[in-house]
DNA sequence: TACAAGGATGTAAGCGCTTTCAATCATAGT
DNA sequence: ACTATGATTGAAAGCGCTTACATCCTTGTA
C-alpha cells in the first residue's frame, strides 16, 4: 500500500525517512554526483512510497533557471499555431524542458500582460507567434538576456531569431494560377489590416495583380480573423458589386467562412467562384471543397524555433533568420473563370 | 529612457534604488498593509524604471500558493476542448489566478506526466478534461488537497467534482430524430472504445437504437480520433456491406471525416446517408453541408470547472456533481432515408 | 505635556530546493 | 599497517520573495 503524501511533503521529509540529508535525495532525484547504490535504491524507494513530486518552484529558485520555454500566440483556436506549438513542444520536451503558453487574442495589450507574464515565470527562452508584436515590446524584452524567437517579423530586431513566411511568393504564386485560369476581377479578403503580416500579403496580391494588367483587385477586410470574419468580408465583397471571379484569402480559416457565406448567396465554388486560402490547415483537405490554399510547413517552423530557442539557451548561439517558402497547394475550390 | 534591467533583477535591487527595504517593496507591490503615499509612488517609479517583473517562483515559494489552475486535456487539437479552456481561463484570471495546460493525447503514459507535472508546479486546483482517466490516477492526487474536478468521469471519486455530460440522452435525440424521418441501417462511428466517454455513447446508441425494433446497427471504430479516424471508420463501414442509411459520428470531427469519405466513394450526404456528429463545434456550422449534430454548451463547462476550483480553493467550498444536457441541432447534413 | 493607538518601516525567519565545501569512509598501493 | 585517493555524505549558504514581529514615528487625547 502506497503511503498517503501529506499535503506539505517536502524533500526534507523523504530524506528524513530515508535516514539522509537533503543533499542526498537531491542528488539521487537528479542524478548527479555520486550516491552508494544501495543509498539510491532506498532514497527512491521512499519518494515512491510517499509519492513525493519535488516543487518545481523551488528548484527553479534554487537553480536560477527554469527550464521552460514560453510561447505567445495571437489566437489559440487557429490550428496553425497550435501545429507549430505541438512540434516545438515535442522537441523541448526532448531536451527536458517544459512549454508554456499563453495567447492574446489579436490584443496589444494582452499581450503585453503575457509578456511579463512569461518574465515572471522566467522563462528560458520565449517564442513570439503573435501578429501584433511592435517595438516598444522588444524594448521589455531586453536586458532580460533570454534568446527570443519572432514569427514574421519584417524588421530585424537585435538578438532575436526571426521566422519567417514568404507570404509574397506565396500570394504571387496563388494569383497567378488564377490568372493563368483566366481570373480577371479578383478579390482579397482579410482582417486587422494594420498587422504586419497581414498587410504584407495584402500589398503582395496588390503588386501580384498590376503585374498582370488587365486584372483587377478589390480588397475587403473584416474586423476579425477567423470564420465570421470570412463571412462578413465576403458577405462586403458581394455588396459591393465588384463581382469577382476569384477570392484569395488571408488563412485558411477565413476561407471557409467566405465559403460558406457564397453558398448562402447561392454562388457555386468554384463554378461561380474560386477561393483560396492560406495555411493548409489539415480541414483545408477535408473541408467541402476542398480548398486550393498556400501550405506552410508548421512542424517544421515549430523545430525552427524550439531548436533557435534550445541551442541559444545551451550553447549561447547566436540568433537566427529563417525564411519559410509556402507550397501552392492546388485543390478543388478553385476552377477556371466563369464565362 | 527607461533604465536596462540587469537579467538578475530582484526585488531586493528595487529596495535598494528606493531606500527602502524588500519588506516595504513587498507591500507595495502586493498592496498589503501600510505603506506610506510618498513611498509607495517613489517604490513604484524605481520598479517602474527598472522594469522589474517579480520572480514568480520565488513568490510562489514563500507564499505557499501558486494561484495556479491546472487542466490536463486529451486533445488540445480539438476545439471543444479550447472552448472549455478558454471560458476557464477567463473566469480564472478574473480572480487574480494564472493557467496552465497540458495535453495527453489520449496516452496514459503522458496523462500521469502531465499529472505529476501539474502536482510539481503545485496547481492551486486541476481539471483534467481527459477521457482516459483511470482509479491510479486518482490515487496519484489524493493526499495532496487540492480540489479537482474531472471530466466525463463515470464513478463518482471522492472529494472531486465532477461535470458530465448525458450522452445517452444526446444520442438518443440524434437516433430518435433518424428513426422518425426513415432511417433503418443506422451505424456508429467511434474510436479509441475502451474510454469510458466513448463506449458511454456507443451503449446508448445501441440501446436506442433497440428500443425500435425494426432498425439495425453497425459500430466501426477507428484507431484514432480525428478527421482522419473518421475516414477510416466510414470506410470500413462502407467496405462492410451494411450500406447504411445514416452514420451517427462520437464527435464532429470525426463526422468531417465520415462525411469526407462519403463524398469520395460518390455517396451524397444527406441524399444518399444522413451524418450526425456530437459537440457542435464552431465548424460544424460552416463546413458543408453545416452539419447536424449535439450542442455541447462549452463555455458553460469552463465556467463551472473554473467555479467549482476556485470556490474549493478560496472558500473549501465541497465538490460538486453537474449534468449536462446536450441539445439536439438540426442541420443539413441529414435527411429522409432514401428509399 | 505625557501617553496610548495606530501608522510606517525594518529585521529576520522561513518557503523547498540545489550546490559548494568540508568531512568521513572505503579501498588500493607500498 | 599506513597513507593516498576517490567515492559518499552532510552542513550550510543561498535563490527571491512574503510575513510575523519588533521598532520607531506620528498623531489625538486626557
Amino acid at each position: 500500500m502506497t503511503k498517503q503524501p501529506s499535503s506539505r511533503l517536502s524533500l526534507e521529509e523523504v530524506a528524513h525517512r530515508a535516514k539522509v540529508s537533503t543533499a542526498t535525495v537531491s542528488r539521487v532525484l537528479n542524478n548527479v554526483g555520486s550516491v552508494k547504490n544501495s543509498t539510491r535504491t532506498r532514497v527512491l524507494r521512499v519518494a515512491q512510497e510517499l509519492n513525493y513530486q519535488p516543487n518545481m518552484h523551488a528548484r527553479m529558485l534554487a537553480r536560477g533557471s527554469s527550464r521552460t520555454l514560453g510561447m505567445i500566440v495571437s489566437n489559440i483556436e487557429n490550428p496553425f499555431f497550435l501545429d507549430i506549438f505541438r512540434a516545438a513542444e515535442y522537441d523541448a520536451h526532448a531536451q527536458g524542458f517544459e512549454m508554456v503558453v499563453a495567447h492574446t487574442g489579436y490584443e496589444a495589450e494582452q499581450l503585453l500582460k503575457s509578456l511579463r507574464l512569461m518574465i515572471a515565470r522566467r522563462v528560458a527562452g520565449l517564442a513570439m507567434i503573435v501578429s501584433e508584436t511592435d517595438r516598444s515590446l522588444v524594448e521589455e524584452l531586453s536586458g532580460h538576456r533570454i534568446p527570443v524567437v519572432l514569427y514574421d517579423v519584417t524588421t530585424p530586431v537585435d538578438n532575436a531569431s526571426r521566422v519567417r513566411v514568404n507570404y509574397g511568393s506565396g500570394i504571387r504564386k496563388a494569383v497567378q494560377y488564377l490568372y493563368h485560369v483566366g481570373h480577371r476581377r479578383m478579390a482579397f479578403v482579410s482582417h486587422h489590416a494594420t498587422l504586419p503580416p497581414i498587410s504584407v500579403r495584402e500589398k503582395a496580391f496588390r503588386e501580384t495583380v498590376d503585374d498582370f494588367a488587365p486584372a483587377v483587385t478589390w480588397i475587403s477586410r473584416a474586423s476579425t480573423d477567423g470564420l465570421e470574419g470570412g463571412r462578413l468580408a465576403a458577405r462586403k465583397v458581394l455588396a459591393s458589386g465588384f463581382d469577382p471571379t476569384a477570392i484569395v484569402c488571408v488563412n485558411d480559416f477565413m476561407a471557409f467562412g467566405v465559403i460558406r457565406e457564397l453558398r448562402e448567396q447561392g454562388l457555386r465554388v468554384p463554378e461561380d467562384v474560386s477561393v483560396t486560402g492560406f495555411d493548409n490547415i489539415k480541414l483545408s483537405e477535408y473541408c467541402f471543397p476542398p480548398l486550393t490554399t498556400l501550405h506552410i510547413p508548421r512542424d517544421q517552423i515549430g523545430h525552427i524555433v524550439a531548436d533557435a530557442l534550445l541551442s541559444g539557451i545551451k550553447r549561447g548561439e547566436p540568433a537566427r533568420d529563417v525564411m519559410i517558402e509556402p507550397e501552392f497547394v492546388l485543390r478543388d475550390s478553385t476552377g477556371p473563370a466563369r464565362s
